[in-house]
DNA sequence: CACCAGGCAAGTA
DNA sequence: TACTTGCATGGT
């Protein structure tokens, strides 16, 4: 992937790609991997999540075919390393219940709908909010939506790039509006900017000095 | 011991 | 509409 930075987004993933590499992210999993994932990552660590997946895989239970057939109190206990075990396994079992009744229990049909049906279906289930909804589209079925987190919004905005008042919804459109609308492109600035946040922007920090992004001006 | 980590829904005023 | 609260574990 190789252009010349025509806006500052452009210009902040440049910096970022140049200075951190490639990322390599989610994709190296299977879908429904992500799909799991997604949810058990919600409001905690990739570290926790991932104890949560590994119970799952060691019982077999990481496919659709195997896991459509517990219930949420059966997934309880398996995921208990990511928090909020209970609340995230009546997520799942919602999602579960999805591709059972509206792709006839066929998770490659669910992965290979039509995008923005696919979206509202998912924002339609308990649980699944616009984050976690563009991560699935994003990561598990390589369809082109930005995923905006906490971090998004922290770097951007102390970079002023961004308002702080901004929502999901508008900080999306900045970045589709100003950046080329591919896939590859939108996996990797995410993973970038997650990097960056975690390396660079703690808490209280205002500008982060070392930083790719310090002195970039919108 | 306090605080944080790749949210979301439900309740309150 | 705009806050606030509940959900819970594991690492630093």
């Amino acid at each position: 992937m190789s252009f010349a930075a025509k806006n500052p987004f452009e210009e902040a993933y440049l910096r970022l790609f140049d200075y951190f590499g490639e990322q390599h992210w989610w994709p190296a999993e299977t879908p429904f991997e992500v799909l799991v994932g997604a949810v058990l990552v919600q409001n905690t660590n990739w570290s926790n999540a991932g104890k949560a997946l590994d119970n799952l895989r060691e019982s077999g239970l990481l496919e659709y075919e195997t896991l459509s057939q517990l219930s949420a109190e059966e997934i309880a206990p398996l995921i208990r390393p990511s928090g909020y075990y209970n609340v995230k396994a009546k997520r799942l079992r919602n999602l579960l219940n999805l591709i059972e009744e509206e792709y006839a229990g066929d998770f490659a049909s669910f992965c290979a709908a039509e995008g923005e049906v696919l979206r509202e279906q998912l924002l339609a289930v308990k649980g699944i909010g616009a984050e976690t909804a563009d991560s699935i589209l994003l990561y598990a079925c390589a369809l082109p939506y930005f995923v905006v987190d906490a971090y998004t919004h922290r770097v951007f905005s102390r970079h002023n790039l961004l308002d702080e008042e901004s929502d999901y919804v508008a900080i999306q459109g900045r970045f589709v509006a100003a950046i080329e609308c591919d896939v590859d492109l939108y996996n990797e600035y995410h993973a970038l900017i997650v990097r960056v946040a975690k390396e660079f922007c703690r808490k209280g920090v205002p500008l982060c000095a070392g930083c790719p992004l310090e002195d970039l001006t919108g």
